[in-house]
DNA sequence: GTCTATAGAGGGATAGAC
DNA sequence: GTCTATCCCTCTATAGAC
């Protein structure tokens, strides 16, 4: 209760309108995003906005940055790593991936939609195809199984973890699946999807 | 050549704005839609947009109950039908989702993200839950495999056949995958996708 | 750094002529 | 039914006081 000598101050203005931009562009995505929700939610002024981030697209291609970095950067490094067993990376992968999701339900769909609305901004221009066809993943994967396309598995794999987040608004929407419910599904599937996964992989 | 006489008239106006519509609220969503692009794509003037349809949320509504049908009612009397056999359900939903998809490939991101952001207008708040679980889907599923929750593979069989169209900008985009490329991929996932669910159900 | 006030553009909607 | 012109509100961005 009494106030702490020299104590670190509060977050600091700039950090502020961070993390509020990055809750109202999760919520309704740039085009619905109005820089007064922004500095609302950030409890400062309109104009400390563009203060601090000279316009609302600089402050949204930062946010957009590192969601993008989160929703691939945080799975790819471990299908990547040669140390891993292809089952390994599977279970790891996946476990790591969902707990990431119940965390941030609202990051596939942003943005798989800011990226199809912006195409040009995040579409890093990396060339992922070669990288992919010799990563150590894919080879275990045609090694394992020479009879479908390695990215059919990918896709189906990323599918199975991604997809119920993308349809939750749906889910909890119409089949009126509470949220404690529904992390408790997601969470079954941590186990689940490696197991169909490899009988995919061996059918 | 030759004008053909009384010859059925051009599409109507009011049918103009509403292809418009649907084409610009696919392209950009809700709330990067301007109604001056639905008139310009219309090749109408923009005071006709209000003629007709008075205004752009009532557009949007008409739009949108047009699509969330499309998405889920061309499936679901499909898995319902108590007249076909489990396999065979999951056979045909598969077939007529990739087709359908393959033509309307930003239909499932448009409907996820404004049912999002819109929870309200488009939640149709018949309770899926009690049918669902009634369903001869879920029944048929329950007999074949009563080790895991029927909603679970539901989630699974959509998440395998939705996910690649909702990645689809990421893919062409990242992975340079071209249109053709990519309708080949979905073409050659409605062989896999049976063959898989049912190796995961009799896992 | 933070505020108030406002410029200036954009966009939904309508009045009114034809 | 269709057009032009315009109203009017909202929103981004900035000027300028403190």
């Amino acid at each position: 209760m009494t106030p702490k000598r020299k104590e670190k101050p509060d977050k600091s203005t700039e950090e502020k309108i961070m993390e509020a931009a990055r809750k109202v562009f999760s919520n309704k995505g740039y085009a619905g995003t109005r820089t007064r929700d922004i500095a609302e939610e950030a409890g400062i002024n309109l104009a400390l906005v563009n203060y601090y981030y000279r316009s609302k697209d600089k402050l949204f291609y930062e946010v957009m940055q590192e969601k993008v970095y989160q929703l691939f950067g945080s799975v790819a490094p471990i299908l990547i790593n040669p140390a891993f067993s292809l089952e390994t990376k599977i279970e790891i992968a996946t476990e790591t991936y969902i707990d990431m999701l119940v965390d941030n339900p609202d990051l596939p769909l942003l943005v798989f939609n800011e990226i199809k609305n912006h195409p040009n901004d995040f579409g890093a221009k990396m060339q992922l195809k070669p990288m992919l066809l010799q990563s150590s993943f894919f080879t275990q994967i045609r090694e394992r199984n020479n009879k479908v396309d390695p990215f059919q598995f990918l896709l189906s794999i990323l599918g199975l973890i991604v997809f119920p987040f993308i349809a939750r608004p749906v889910i909890s929407g119409v089949a009126d699946i509470s949220k404690n419910e529904f992390t408790e599904l997601m969470k079954e599937r941590k186990k689940l999807i490696p197991y169909w996964v490899k009988v995919m992989l061996d059918s």
